[in-house]
DNA sequence: ATAATCTCTGTAGTACCTACAGGTTCAAGC
DNA sequence: GCTTGAACCTGTAGGTACTACAGAGATTAT
């Protein structure tokens, strides 16, 4: 990874979006890998950092918890995506997610109509 | 409001699927209004409370916070549905919801091809 | 009537952040 | 090169939204 695609916490908020506080608070628990760090101590986070964060940060947003985007990232870090254990964590999640685009198709009709 | 039609607070969160002690949680919190009581002090909730607790449970999850329900429960309360104001509360949400649904299905068909 | 279950209260614990305090490092302007 | 202000570091405290527990009283089933 070039040096140059290294960015520091604020801009990693930034673009993520995420909270400059919860960005340690991931490290913190685990869920972000421990970054690189400047010789003084600064955090240095490469593209595939960005990209993990943009994961957690869309799994948190789709009704994820902690634990289940914790199963999934150790998935993805042992044997890559696409296999039946990944599929077994989110299938129960599909049954959830198709109601609540059921519900929120309601929803955004009932406001609309407003 | 008849009698017969009132439930207890175990029964109310078997209908609603909503967790025994949050019923009394929205209640502390002012989102329920304090139910009528037997004379031994065991809550009693009619149809309206039952009604009452769906919409707050629906709102939920959502994504309303506590805080926007109460303010969308107060104007239901003072004013009825279908002002204005509601609209306001509702607006930037709306939005939200929109992108929601798109992020959903995208999920939604990702998990499903799996 | 008595045992099991339900409900009552206050309070403590949990999940998931978010903010703050007190200090160090970095970058820009003089 | 020196200053000064923003960004970063750490640990810890506070906030939201529940959720569970303990100990006592009420209700229901046998």
């Amino acid at each position: 990874m070039s040096q140059t695609q290294m960015i520091k916490r604020g801009e990693l908020a930034i673009r993520s979006g995420c909270n400059l506080e919860t960005i340690r608070y991931y490290e913190n628990i685990g869920l972000l890998r421990p970054p690189e760090r400047t010789d003084s101590g600064h955090r240095l986070y490469s593209k595939d950092d960005q990209a993990r964060l943009g994961f957690i940060l869309r799994g948190r947003e789709l009704g994820f918890s902690i634990e289940e985007l914790k199963s999934l990232l150790s998935l993805v870090d042992s044997h890559g995506y696409s296999c039946g254990e990944v599929f077994d964590l989110t299938r129960d999640h599909l049954t959830s997610i198709r109601q609540k685009i059921i519900d929120l198709k309601k929803l955004e009709r009932t406001l609309a109509d407003v």
